[in-house]
DNA sequence: TAAATGTTGTTGCTAAAATAACAACAAGGT
DNA sequence: ACCTTGTTGTTATTTTAGCAACAACATTTA
């Protein structure tokens, strides 16, 4: 490679994600250091070959992201670059929106499939996925819903995913402190903090204190939140009885242990 | 390649487009039509070499598309497609975010070099960065604005970027109808049409009677808009004398033409 | 219980496709 | 005669795809 010499090499994967190759992001770059450059002054401030400069501007231009003079010789012009990446992203989120129609039409034809006995544990691994599927634990609930969940994780990510529970649902909460009022709506059951944390690990290393939670929905679906340390965080969710009943007798001893009105 | 026997190729094209591998589009293809599939039984829907499955469905998690059970054998589950799309999408637009931010600033950099004399003349590909440099035209005016325009392509693009144009720039406008009441702001002549297309060409071929117009500003700048039928439309836009005077003095003939109380 | 068989997950190596890099040259302009 | 632009064809390099072989278990069969 000739000349990413100053380039940020992570702006290059950046562009490469919005469907640029490295030549068209060198050469972008370099055409918005200039203005009305020959194709020759390309190549100068870009360092691709001469003679790669000119299929790359061709693409460049097809896909909006530079203009051309009239001129000869030819002189290019880069598209400023919040217009540029405007046009880039179009094209992507046209890309996203049919994908997603087609998968969607796939995804329907899915049979249930009821995978009888043997309900296996899921490992969910991003913030967006775990709360999507908290969310429809919490929608499907039509008893009783149960969480051990520490106060950041409750107001941050938890509490809005329980405005749509109906009334009919009993939501018990037990969480380490809890200032101001308590929401009519659920059971708050303050609880001194550290007393619940990690049953199985040595409260001083790397897993963080805060970012864990325990769920559990009428009985039968069960979610453990694991806040791992500033990474992507994960959970584990499981319909089987073995986790859920586990997961039930661990909710009910802490239950007796802040003297809840317990089920 | 064993099987895109029954999926779209355009699917997996977009797909690629969000950053996915034809391997990871064909797995995710195929995990979104099961539940809980093993790492064989993926190899089997997607066509995918089963020792590849492994990699591929490792990089599917590390984008937050599909969760594995903690069962053995591992068991793999799609996330929805709304939710995975969404998920691709995040990713990309902090790309697009982080590359405009630092691009800007790069842009910035750049030194204004007065580039003398020959303005050259640009072409300008795409609606949007067609209408950006229009805009700018018309916020740049300082005397006059003055335009022959298609009727569907002045109500549809034009007249929305004349709206922050000040009072004391003149606006003419010329075009083929025009019903309903005389906007106060400008000046609008109609104009049979027909008469003022395409001098050069004859009306009954491939370019469309709509879609193409000739802006000027203050006798500095003039932009031709050409919508080549259907198409992505192009645009000429230049500050050189030559082109300005040629516009110049075909507005001033079709002017006087319609009878225009011109300049 | 031991041998045969099967499945899962891994590793390493080869093939094909996409990108990148270069050499050479025709056409024009000075 | 010389230099620059723009084009073409050919050869690396890198990324992605495809395959074969195998260790670790687990299941069946004798």
């Amino acid at each position: 490679m000739t000349a990413p010499r100053d380039i940020p090499n992570d702006l290059i994967e950046s562009l490469k994600s919005l469907g640029l190759t490295r030549y068209e992001a060198l050469v972008y770059i370099g055409l918005l250091r200039t203005t009305g450059a020959t194709a020759t002054e390309v190549h100068e401030t870009s360092g691709v070959p001469r003679a790669s400069v000119y299929p790359v501007l061709d693409r460049l231009v097809q896909k909006e992201l530079v203009s051309v003079s009239h001129t000869t010789p030819k002189r290019f012009d880069a598209v400023p670059p919040g217009q540029g990446i405007e046009n880039l992203m179009r094209r992507i989120e046209d890309d996203a929106e049919s994908a997603r129609s087609a998968l969607e039409r796939l995804y329907r034809e899915k049979r249930p499939e009821a995978r009888g006995n043997q309900e296996p544990i899921w490992t969910i691994y991003g913030e967006e996925n775990i709360r999507a599927r908290l969310s429809d634990m919490f929608l499907g609930a039509e008893r009783r819903v149960e969480m051990l969940v520490a106060r950041d994780l409750l107001v941050e990510h938890v509490l809005a995913l329980l405005g749509p529970v109906p009334e009919s649902v009993q939501v018990d909460i037990i969480t380490d402190t809890w200032e101001g009022e308590q929401p009519s709506r659920f059971r708050i059951h303050a609880h001194p903090p550290g007393a619940h944390q990690k049953p199985h690990t040595s409260p001083g290393k790397g897993l963080r204190y805060e970012s864990s939670g325990i769920f559990l929905a009428d009985d039968v679906r069960a979610l453990i939140w694991m806040g791992s340390s500033g990474e992507q965080p994960s959970a584990l969710y499981s319909e089987s009885t073995g986790l859920v009943q586990f997961v039930r007798r661990y909710l009910t001893s802490i239950m007796e242990w802040v003297g809840a009105t317990g089920q």
